[in-house]
DNA sequence: ATAAATGCAAACTCTTTGCAAATGA
DNA sequence: TCATTTGCAAAGAGTTTGCATTTAT
């Protein structure tokens, strides 16, 4: 039996909580592991939506809140002010760079970067538990900006 | 003249677009920059009545709009989803550090972890407009987390 | 059997907008 | 003077909550 296999953890979670597995928290966990970016709730209840038009976006959102307890996903603020999650089990951390002309999120990950911030945390007494860089950018060449063609949003 | 002046700075901005100088526009630029922290509009809106019990709401919202367009002020969003807004002008450029314990926000700067960001969008062909880092951790010791007291939300 | 979860709609919070009255250039 | 701004209240987003019904254990 994998213990790391992402259902069985949800499950535990769910378990050791006293909380009941459901379809819909099946299927939203599902949705938001099948999506590689950070989609809104708004994005996953229309997902979900096709699978099961009888799901509620009450449900989305009280799934995903329990999802970001169990630490099976991570939730950020962006500039646009909606909460937008993504799948957090065995991604690696990382930063976000925003192209300011089409809007495309890449990420990557900086060891520098990621060690300085511990260094700067311990020197004010605090343990960091996450954080979040955001790095927004015009294109160079805007006129032809094909991050979003090329990567989708 | 001392075109440093944040007043004549705000004017300027006002008329070559414009818009009028107007006490509501004065009082909340004033109270912005009075404020040594990240505050909410309710905060502002608070503030600004105890002088103008008049002013109204929605003068908030617009006026911090402006004030983030004329880049005199900063929008940030931090994990309650409020917007908070910092006087921008003569500020040098910092990042945050939140305690998980008493939820004091701690501001640093870090020339390493700045240049590489410039780097790293370099190399993603983008320049960079603006970034933020939002670092989360827990007090060493939470018993006495002294932050708050010693600092002030 | 029974405590928890769901779907729905209503409520809530933050923010924006429409409009008549007030105000600054 | 006259376009802009204001305050108010209504409308819009996004999110949460209350409740009767359904569902998992």
């Amino acid at each position: 039996m994998d213990n790391q296999d992402p259902h069985h953890l949800l499950d535990q979670f769910l378990q050791s909580n006293g909380l009941k597995t459901t379809k819909q928290r099946r299927l939203i966990f599902d949705t938001l592991m099948s999506q590689n970016s950070h989609v809104s709730i708004e994005e996953l209840f229309r997902i979900v939506q096709l699978e099961n038009a009888k799901v509620g976006v009450a449900t989305v959102y009280r799934t995903m809140n329990l999802l970001v307890q169990a630490g099976l996903a991570l939730e950020h603020h962006f500039e646009d002010g909606l909460s937008r999650f993504e799948y957090a089990l065995g991604v690696e951390h990382h930063d976000h760079l925003i192209c300011n002309t089409c809007g495309h999120i890449f990420e990557f990950e900086n060891d520098e970067i990621e060690n300085l911030q511990h260094k700067i945390a311990e020197s004010y007494g605090l343990t960091i538990t996450s954080h979040m860089l955001n790095i927004y950018g015009n294109c160079k060449s805007p006129q032809n900006c094909t991050h979003r063609q090329n990567q989708g949003l």
